[in-house]
DNA sequence: AATTTACGTCAGCCTTGTTGACTTTCCAAG
DNA sequence: CTTGGAAAGTCAACAAGGCTGACGTAAATT
Protein backbone atom coordinates (compact mmCIF):
# COMPACT_ATOMS: atom_id res chain seq x y z
CA UNK A 1 0.00 0.00 0.00
CA UNK A 2 1.33 3.46 -1.35
CA UNK A 3 1.59 5.43 1.82
CA UNK A 4 1.39 9.87 1.31
CA UNK A 5 5.02 10.68 0.88
CA UNK A 6 6.66 14.20 0.20
CA UNK A 7 7.29 14.36 -3.78
CA UNK A 8 10.24 16.27 -5.25
CA UNK A 9 7.86 19.56 -5.67
CA UNK A 10 7.09 19.52 -2.31
CA UNK A 11 4.10 18.32 -2.18
CA UNK A 12 2.11 15.21 -1.07
CA UNK A 13 1.49 12.73 -3.26
CA UNK A 14 -2.42 11.37 -2.34
CA UNK A 15 -4.13 9.10 -4.23
CA UNK A 16 -8.03 9.08 -4.13
CA UNK A 17 -8.01 5.88 -2.58
CA UNK A 18 -5.97 7.51 0.68
CA UNK A 19 -8.26 10.53 0.62
CA UNK A 20 -11.07 8.18 1.04
CA UNK A 21 -9.66 6.32 4.35
CA UNK A 22 -9.31 9.82 5.29
CA UNK A 23 -12.77 10.86 4.82
CA UNK A 24 -14.38 7.73 6.15
CA UNK A 25 -11.98 7.79 8.95
CA UNK A 26 -13.55 11.26 10.31
CA UNK A 27 -17.16 9.52 9.50
CA UNK A 28 -16.35 6.74 11.73
CA UNK A 29 -14.56 8.27 14.19
CA UNK A 30 -16.96 10.98 14.94
CA UNK A 31 -19.28 8.67 15.77
CA UNK A 32 -17.13 7.10 18.18
CA UNK A 33 -16.56 10.67 19.63
CA UNK A 34 -20.13 11.93 20.29
CA UNK A 35 -21.16 8.35 21.24
CA UNK A 36 -20.49 8.12 24.86
CA UNK A 37 -21.97 11.60 25.98
CA UNK A 38 -25.50 11.00 23.02
CA UNK A 39 -25.73 7.94 25.65
CA UNK A 40 -25.86 10.22 28.81
CA UNK A 41 -27.75 12.42 27.23
CA UNK A 42 -30.81 9.92 26.68
CA UNK A 43 -31.10 9.10 29.74
CA UNK A 44 -31.50 12.90 30.67
CA UNK A 45 -33.98 13.42 27.63
CA UNK A 46 -31.36 16.10 26.35
CA UNK A 47 -29.44 15.92 23.01
CA UNK A 48 -26.66 17.27 21.17
CA UNK A 49 -27.89 20.81 20.54
CA UNK A 50 -27.93 20.84 24.45
CA UNK A 51 -24.48 19.53 24.95
CA UNK A 52 -23.11 21.83 22.72
CA UNK A 53 -24.63 24.85 24.19
CA UNK A 54 -23.53 23.63 27.88
CA UNK A 55 -19.94 22.58 26.56
CA UNK A 56 -19.53 26.46 25.31
CA UNK A 57 -21.38 28.08 28.17
CA UNK A 58 -18.90 26.14 30.28
CA UNK A 59 -15.59 27.34 28.49
CA UNK A 60 -16.80 30.51 27.95
CA UNK A 61 -18.72 31.77 31.65
CA UNK A 62 -20.56 34.65 31.13
CA UNK A 63 -20.96 34.51 27.25
CA UNK A 64 -23.66 36.25 25.47
CA UNK A 65 -26.58 34.73 23.43
CA UNK A 66 -24.94 36.43 19.96
CA UNK A 67 -21.69 34.78 20.65
CA UNK A 68 -23.12 31.67 21.46
CA UNK A 69 -25.18 32.05 18.31
CA UNK A 70 -22.05 32.31 16.06
CA UNK A 71 -19.76 29.46 17.64
CA UNK A 72 -22.79 27.51 17.04
CA UNK A 73 -23.47 28.52 13.85
CA UNK A 74 -27.87 27.70 14.17
CA UNK A 75 -30.02 30.22 14.40
CA UNK A 76 -31.13 31.98 17.78
CA UNK A 77 -34.77 29.94 17.58
CA UNK A 78 -33.36 26.86 16.85
CA UNK A 79 -30.66 27.76 20.00
CA UNK A 80 -33.24 29.13 21.97
CA UNK A 81 -35.59 26.46 22.00
CA UNK A 82 -32.11 24.29 23.94
CA UNK A 83 -31.50 27.70 26.23
CA UNK A 84 -35.12 27.69 27.14
CA UNK A 85 -35.14 23.83 28.46
CA UNK A 86 -32.22 24.38 30.26
CA UNK A 87 -32.56 27.30 32.12
CA UNK A 88 -36.38 25.85 33.01
CA UNK A 89 -34.65 22.83 33.82
CA UNK A 90 -32.04 25.19 36.21
CA UNK A 91 -28.80 23.83 34.92
CA UNK A 92 -28.30 27.61 33.00
CA UNK A 93 -28.62 31.25 34.62
CA UNK A 94 -29.21 33.75 32.26
CA UNK A 95 -28.29 37.69 33.39
CA UNK A 96 -29.15 40.61 32.14
CA UNK A 97 -25.54 42.55 31.22
CA UNK A 98 -24.70 45.57 33.60
CA UNK A 99 -23.18 47.91 31.15
CA UNK A 100 -25.23 46.65 27.93
CA UNK A 101 -28.74 45.31 29.19
CA UNK A 102 -29.76 44.04 26.03
CA UNK A 103 -27.04 41.63 26.13
CA UNK A 104 -28.02 38.18 28.35
CA UNK A 105 -24.75 36.45 29.74
CA UNK A 106 -24.33 32.43 30.42
CA UNK A 107 -23.36 30.76 33.21
CA UNK A 108 -23.76 26.98 34.40
CA UNK A 109 -25.48 26.60 37.54
CA UNK A 110 -23.81 23.80 40.10
CA UNK A 111 -26.97 21.31 38.23
CA UNK A 112 -24.93 22.43 35.03
CA UNK A 113 -21.71 22.10 35.81
CA UNK A 114 -22.06 18.66 37.35
CA UNK A 115 -23.88 17.42 33.83
CA UNK A 116 -21.00 18.89 32.38
CA UNK A 117 -18.46 17.16 34.38
CA UNK A 118 -20.35 13.97 33.29
CA UNK A 119 -20.50 15.23 30.29
CA UNK A 120 -16.52 15.97 29.10
CA UNK A 121 -15.42 12.57 31.55
CA UNK A 122 -16.94 10.65 29.06
CA UNK A 123 -15.45 12.45 25.71
CA UNK A 124 -12.26 13.25 27.80
CA UNK A 125 -11.94 9.60 28.68
CA UNK A 126 -12.28 8.56 25.04
CA UNK A 127 -10.59 11.04 23.55
CA UNK A 128 -7.22 10.52 26.09
CA UNK A 129 -7.53 6.89 25.41
CA UNK A 130 -7.24 7.28 21.89
CA UNK A 131 -4.06 9.73 22.30
CA UNK A 132 -2.41 7.12 24.26
CA UNK A 133 -3.04 4.42 21.87
CA UNK A 134 -1.94 6.66 19.06
CA UNK A 135 1.41 8.59 20.53
CA UNK A 136 2.60 11.86 20.88
CA UNK A 137 3.96 12.53 17.60
CA UNK A 138 0.24 11.01 16.11
CA UNK A 139 -1.94 13.49 18.52
CA UNK A 140 0.38 16.93 17.27
CA UNK A 141 -0.58 15.20 13.42
CA UNK A 142 -4.31 15.13 14.15
CA UNK A 143 -4.72 18.59 15.48
CA UNK A 144 -2.48 19.81 12.21
CA UNK A 145 -4.82 18.15 10.10
CA UNK A 146 -7.70 19.32 11.94
CA UNK A 147 -7.12 22.66 12.34
CA UNK A 148 -6.22 23.01 8.31
CA UNK A 149 -9.59 21.26 7.77
CA UNK A 150 -11.49 23.97 9.49
CA UNK A 151 -13.08 27.18 7.48
CA UNK A 152 -11.60 29.77 8.27
CA UNK A 153 -14.35 31.15 9.81
CA UNK A 154 -14.36 28.16 11.72
CA UNK A 155 -10.83 28.20 12.75
CA UNK A 156 -11.00 31.88 14.06
CA UNK A 157 -13.83 30.55 16.68
CA UNK A 158 -10.99 27.95 17.61
CA UNK A 159 -8.19 29.42 17.96
CA UNK A 160 -10.15 32.62 20.07
CA UNK A 161 -10.86 30.04 22.36
CA UNK A 162 -8.22 28.04 22.14
CA UNK A 163 -5.95 30.33 24.26
CA UNK A 164 -7.88 33.01 26.54
CA UNK A 165 -10.98 32.35 28.35
CA UNK B 1 1.91 26.21 27.13
CA UNK B 2 2.80 22.41 27.55
CA UNK B 3 2.53 20.13 24.99
CA UNK B 4 1.78 16.39 25.32
CA UNK B 5 4.93 14.34 25.74
CA UNK B 6 5.67 10.78 26.80
CA UNK B 7 6.49 10.50 30.61
CA UNK B 8 8.83 7.71 32.22
CA UNK B 9 6.06 5.18 32.53
CA UNK B 10 5.68 5.22 28.90
CA UNK B 11 1.94 7.56 29.07
CA UNK B 12 0.79 10.52 27.90
CA UNK B 13 0.86 13.42 29.65
CA UNK B 14 -2.22 14.93 29.00
CA UNK B 15 -4.16 17.68 30.65
CA UNK B 16 -7.66 18.37 30.65
CA UNK B 17 -6.93 21.00 28.29
CA UNK B 18 -5.52 19.45 26.05
CA UNK B 19 -7.79 16.91 25.69
CA UNK B 20 -10.88 20.27 25.37
CA UNK B 21 -8.69 21.07 22.55
CA UNK B 22 -8.77 18.12 20.65
CA UNK B 23 -13.00 18.20 21.26
CA UNK B 24 -13.32 21.22 19.66
CA UNK B 25 -11.09 20.38 17.05
CA UNK B 26 -13.29 17.15 16.22
CA UNK B 27 -16.15 19.62 16.49
CA UNK B 28 -15.32 22.78 14.01
CA UNK B 29 -13.33 20.44 11.57
CA UNK B 30 -15.95 18.10 11.51
CA UNK B 31 -18.37 21.14 10.25
CA UNK B 32 -15.88 21.88 7.52
CA UNK B 33 -15.62 18.39 6.65
CA UNK B 34 -18.75 18.21 5.65
CA UNK B 35 -19.82 22.14 4.67
CA UNK B 36 -18.64 21.44 1.09
CA UNK B 37 -21.07 18.38 0.24
CA UNK B 38 -23.66 20.13 1.96
CA UNK B 39 -23.68 23.20 0.06
CA UNK B 40 -23.79 20.52 -3.20
CA UNK B 41 -26.66 19.06 -1.76
CA UNK B 42 -28.70 21.60 -0.59
CA UNK B 43 -29.18 22.72 -4.35
CA UNK B 44 -30.37 19.18 -5.26
CA UNK B 45 -32.91 18.43 -2.50
CA UNK B 46 -30.90 15.89 -1.02
CA UNK B 47 -29.60 15.73 2.75
CA UNK B 48 -26.81 14.36 4.60
CA UNK B 49 -28.13 10.60 4.97
CA UNK B 50 -28.22 10.59 0.90
CA UNK B 51 -24.69 11.67 0.78
CA UNK B 52 -23.67 8.28 3.10
CA UNK B 53 -26.10 5.83 0.82
CA UNK B 54 -24.61 7.31 -2.23
CA UNK B 55 -20.98 7.46 -0.75
CA UNK B 56 -21.11 3.87 0.51
CA UNK B 57 -23.16 2.41 -2.68
CA UNK B 58 -20.21 3.50 -4.65
CA UNK B 59 -17.88 2.22 -2.47
CA UNK B 60 -19.03 -1.02 -2.43
CA UNK B 61 -21.05 -1.65 -5.21
CA UNK B 62 -23.61 -4.48 -5.06
CA UNK B 63 -23.96 -4.30 -1.33
CA UNK B 64 -27.45 -5.16 0.12
CA UNK B 65 -29.29 -3.17 2.44
CA UNK B 66 -28.59 -4.88 5.29
CA UNK B 67 -24.90 -4.65 4.56
CA UNK B 68 -25.70 -0.52 4.42
CA UNK B 69 -27.71 -0.44 7.41
CA UNK B 70 -24.92 -2.26 9.96
CA UNK B 71 -22.46 0.03 8.53
CA UNK B 72 -24.42 3.88 8.59
CA UNK B 73 -26.48 2.20 12.06
CA UNK B 74 -29.90 3.66 11.13
CA UNK B 75 -33.13 1.78 11.22
CA UNK B 76 -34.31 0.07 7.90
CA UNK B 77 -37.09 2.52 7.88
CA UNK B 78 -34.63 5.49 8.10
CA UNK B 79 -32.49 4.26 4.94
CA UNK B 80 -35.26 2.73 3.26
CA UNK B 81 -36.28 6.19 2.73
CA UNK B 82 -33.83 8.02 1.61
CA UNK B 83 -33.09 4.55 -0.50
CA UNK B 84 -36.49 5.48 -2.01
CA UNK B 85 -36.29 8.62 -3.04
CA UNK B 86 -32.54 7.67 -4.52
CA UNK B 87 -34.18 4.90 -6.52
CA UNK B 88 -36.94 6.65 -7.57
CA UNK B 89 -34.58 9.76 -8.64
CA UNK B 90 -32.65 7.45 -11.18
CA UNK B 91 -29.66 7.42 -9.44
CA UNK B 92 -29.63 4.07 -7.25
CA UNK B 93 -30.27 0.71 -9.10
CA UNK B 94 -32.00 -2.14 -6.43
CA UNK B 95 -31.92 -5.58 -7.84
CA UNK B 96 -32.83 -8.87 -6.04
CA UNK B 97 -30.44 -11.41 -5.75
CA UNK B 98 -29.61 -13.78 -7.79
CA UNK B 99 -28.17 -16.51 -5.10
CA UNK B 100 -30.46 -15.15 -2.73
CA UNK B 101 -33.38 -13.37 -3.71
CA UNK B 102 -34.55 -12.01 -0.69
CA UNK B 103 -31.25 -9.40 -0.80
CA UNK B 104 -31.57 -5.98 -2.87
CA UNK B 105 -27.86 -5.49 -4.48
CA UNK B 106 -27.64 -1.96 -4.93
CA UNK B 107 -25.90 -0.14 -7.38
CA UNK B 108 -25.29 3.68 -8.60
CA UNK B 109 -26.68 4.61 -12.25
CA UNK B 110 -24.82 6.69 -13.92
CA UNK B 111 -26.71 9.75 -13.02
CA UNK B 112 -25.96 8.11 -9.39
CA UNK B 113 -22.28 7.95 -10.60
CA UNK B 114 -22.02 11.68 -11.13
CA UNK B 115 -23.55 12.96 -8.24
CA UNK B 116 -21.12 10.98 -6.27
CA UNK B 117 -18.23 12.56 -8.15
CA UNK B 118 -19.37 16.10 -7.33
CA UNK B 119 -19.89 15.44 -3.73
CA UNK B 120 -16.57 13.39 -3.14
CA UNK B 121 -14.30 15.89 -5.42
CA UNK B 122 -15.42 18.61 -3.23
CA UNK B 123 -14.95 16.52 -0.35
CA UNK B 124 -11.41 15.37 -1.13
CA UNK B 125 -10.15 18.79 -2.20
CA UNK B 126 -10.72 19.76 1.18
CA UNK B 127 -9.39 17.09 2.44
CA UNK B 128 -6.27 16.85 0.28
CA UNK B 129 -5.58 20.79 0.96
CA UNK B 130 -5.49 19.97 4.93
CA UNK B 131 -3.05 17.38 4.33
CA UNK B 132 -1.06 18.97 2.34
CA UNK B 133 -0.82 22.25 4.47
CA UNK B 134 -0.46 19.21 7.63
CA UNK B 135 2.38 17.58 5.78
CA UNK B 136 2.77 13.87 5.64
CA UNK B 137 3.96 13.14 9.38
CA UNK B 138 0.78 14.79 10.82
CA UNK B 139 -1.36 12.92 8.28
CA UNK B 140 -0.34 9.45 9.25
CA UNK B 141 -1.07 11.01 12.89
CA UNK B 142 -4.23 12.02 11.83
CA UNK B 143 -5.67 8.58 11.05
CA UNK B 144 -4.37 7.00 14.11
CA UNK B 145 -5.99 8.98 16.37
CA UNK B 146 -9.31 8.78 14.14
CA UNK B 147 -9.00 4.91 14.22
CA UNK B 148 -8.05 4.89 18.36
CA UNK B 149 -11.13 7.11 18.76
CA UNK B 150 -13.42 4.62 16.85
CA UNK B 151 -15.88 2.22 18.83
CA UNK B 152 -14.39 -1.51 17.87
CA UNK B 153 -17.48 -2.42 15.87
CA UNK B 154 -16.93 0.56 13.98
CA UNK B 155 -13.34 -0.01 13.34
CA UNK B 156 -14.25 -3.58 12.16
CA UNK B 157 -16.35 -1.82 9.97
CA UNK B 158 -13.80 1.03 8.74
CA UNK B 159 -11.17 -1.70 8.66
CA UNK B 160 -13.16 -4.11 6.17
CA UNK B 161 -13.74 -1.23 3.93
CA UNK B 162 -10.10 -0.15 4.00
CA UNK B 163 -8.56 -2.53 1.88
CA UNK B 164 -10.94 -5.02 -0.27
CA UNK B 165 -14.41 -4.23 -1.46
C1' DA C 1 -36.77 61.23 17.99
C1' DA C 2 -35.65 57.66 14.95
C1' DT C 3 -33.09 53.72 14.01
C1' DT C 4 -30.54 49.74 15.11
C1' DT C 5 -29.24 45.93 18.05
C1' DA C 6 -30.01 41.95 21.16
C1' DC C 7 -33.08 38.97 22.56
C1' DG C 8 -37.39 36.29 22.88
C1' DT C 9 -41.29 34.09 20.94
C1' DC C 10 -45.12 32.30 17.86
C1' DA C 11 -46.13 29.58 13.90
C1' DG C 12 -45.01 26.47 10.49
C1' DC C 13 -41.98 23.73 7.67
C1' DC C 14 -38.24 20.03 6.55
C1' DT C 15 -34.92 16.28 7.29
C1' DT C 16 -33.68 12.48 9.57
C1' DG C 17 -33.80 9.86 13.26
C1' DT C 18 -37.01 6.71 16.26
C1' DT C 19 -40.86 2.63 17.48
C1' DG C 20 -44.39 -0.49 16.37
C1' DA C 21 -47.14 -3.23 13.44
C1' DC C 22 -47.79 -5.57 9.35
C1' DT C 23 -47.02 -7.91 4.66
C1' DT C 24 -44.53 -10.19 1.08
C1' DT C 25 -40.99 -12.93 -0.44
C1' DC C 26 -38.09 -16.43 0.00
C1' DC C 27 -34.62 -19.89 2.00
C1' DA C 28 -33.90 -23.80 4.63
C1' DA C 29 -34.89 -27.20 8.11
C1' DG C 30 -37.97 -30.47 9.73
C1' DC D 1 -44.01 -30.07 1.38
C1' DT D 2 -44.86 -27.39 5.01
C1' DT D 3 -43.50 -24.15 8.08
C1' DG D 4 -40.45 -21.07 10.72
C1' DG D 5 -37.78 -17.31 10.40
C1' DA D 6 -34.86 -14.00 7.89
C1' DA D 7 -34.73 -10.09 4.54
C1' DA D 8 -36.96 -6.51 2.71
C1' DG D 9 -40.51 -3.14 2.17
C1' DT D 10 -44.25 -0.25 3.82
C1' DC D 11 -47.59 2.51 6.75
C1' DA D 12 -48.33 5.42 10.65
C1' DA D 13 -46.97 8.25 14.21
C1' DC D 14 -43.73 10.79 16.70
C1' DA D 15 -39.45 13.67 18.27
C1' DA D 16 -35.23 16.35 17.87
C1' DG D 17 -33.30 19.93 15.87
C1' DG D 18 -32.47 22.41 11.94
C1' DC D 19 -34.85 26.33 9.02
C1' DT D 20 -37.74 30.86 7.55
C1' DG D 21 -40.75 34.65 8.46
C1' DA D 22 -43.03 37.81 11.36
C1' DC D 23 -43.54 40.35 15.37
C1' DG D 24 -42.58 42.52 20.02
C1' DT D 25 -39.74 44.77 23.51
C1' DA D 26 -36.09 46.91 25.73
C1' DA D 27 -31.96 49.31 25.36
C1' DA D 28 -28.35 51.52 22.95
C1' DT D 29 -26.82 54.45 19.26
C1' DT D 30 -27.15 58.02 15.96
Amino acid sequence: MAEPGPTSDGLLFLTDEQLRKGIEAMFFAYRGFTADPDRILETKDYGRAHHRAVHFIHRSPGTTVSNLLSILGVTKQSLNRVLRSLIDDGLVRSEKGKVDARERHLHLTDKGQMLERELSDAQRARMRAAYRAAGPQAVAGFRQVLEAMMDPEMRRQYNRLKEGG
